[in-house]
DNA sequence: GTCTATACATTGATAGAC
DNA sequence: GTCTATCAATGTATAGAC
């Protein structure tokens, strides 16, 4: 029944970063405090520090855990493959992607996040997209996508929090359908 | 040449007031400081709280100046009105607009402007709209609207902040369409 | 009406005890 | 490895001088 030491240190600072998402989620980087991360980590505020030396390190350690959405992951067209992704994020909550959203406005460091991961989700679905201004279409997609999330997980806009992920989704298809399609398509 | 005392008050009340909209805008809600604020107005920043009272009410009185956007001022179909809407603020920045948007992940009373702005927002879409799940399709063209502005005018995406404005509308134009269209048109 | 000086609270971060 | 005590910095808000 003996904890190692290495290990016990592992079991407290997943628990702090967890707790950190937690924090950061709820009340956004600025606002954040290490002492509330501590305490809802059930440790002292001094041992946050000690192990992530500072706040902006602790932040970036929550950063890292967000996982990137992989279009590839799910099969058929560029476009469903998009709303399967925002299916997803519609139904649970991603801690630590909203973590980033929340505090995307306020602290540079997560909007570097935001706009490095922003970046490889909208290479992926240029990719995907035949049309000669693939860029900018991936980078309208992902700013709708951005919205809907924040609309419904952190401003909780009455209609848009309480619907259902599914009529989300089957609204937004043709939307999503007209952007990446081939704009080729329809003429000759 | 006379500066009566009372005009004077107002002359320096505006000029904070417009000056705080600005680095609202750029800081935020928590990272804004009275005495930024204060330096950027000419002022010292003990005038601000005189006059103000606290940081909470200035932010308010900043709020207030924001305009509400006014979809029966352009002609045409519901979605037309909508880009015609977005096409303005893509253009030029409204600081007091863009101001609470950038605080509204941190700062309550920013949300709750928000939440109170986007709902009567909606309420012009939803009586344009014909469908009977018009409140969900009209919250989620104002998500669509919050996310496009958001990417460019805070965020900075690269590919959204310089796009040009036109392009952007056309490529939103049927998905707004899609969005604010009767659906019983196309069946029967 | 405007500015100076300051009280008061909060927070990030550090040093040392257990 | 963890917690206690503390420092230094920042920021809001107030009281009083000009």
């Amino acid at each position: 029944m003996t904890t190692p030491r290495a290990e016990q240190r592992r079991n407290t600072e997943a628990r702090i970063l967890t707790a950190a998402a937690g924090i950061f989620l709820a009340d956004g980087y600025d606002r954040a405090t290490i002492r509330a991360v501590a305490a809802a980590a059930g440790v002292d505020a001094g041992l946050v520090t000690y192990y992530f030396g500072s706040k902006q390190e602790l932040f970036r350690r929550v950063i890292d855990t967000a996982p990137v959405p992989d279009l590839a992951e799910s099969p058929g067209p560029a476009s469903e493959q998009i709303l399967a992704a925002l299916a997803g994020r519609l139904t649970d909550e991603p801690a630590a992607s909203l973590a980033i959203l929340r505090s995307v406005l306020t602290n540079p460091e997560a909007a570097e996040a935001v706009r490095g991961g922003a970046a490889r989700y909208q290479s992926q679905i240029t990719q995907a997209i035949p049309a000669d201004d693939a860029g900018l279409r991936a980078a309208i997609i992902s700013a709708i996508m951005l919205g809907i999330t924040a609309s419904r997980h952190l401003i909780r806009s009455d209609e848009l929090a309480t619907a259902d992920p599914a009529r989300i989704v089957e609204l937004l298809r043709p939307c999503v359908a007209a952007l990446a399609a081939d704009p080729e398509a329809g003429r000759g």
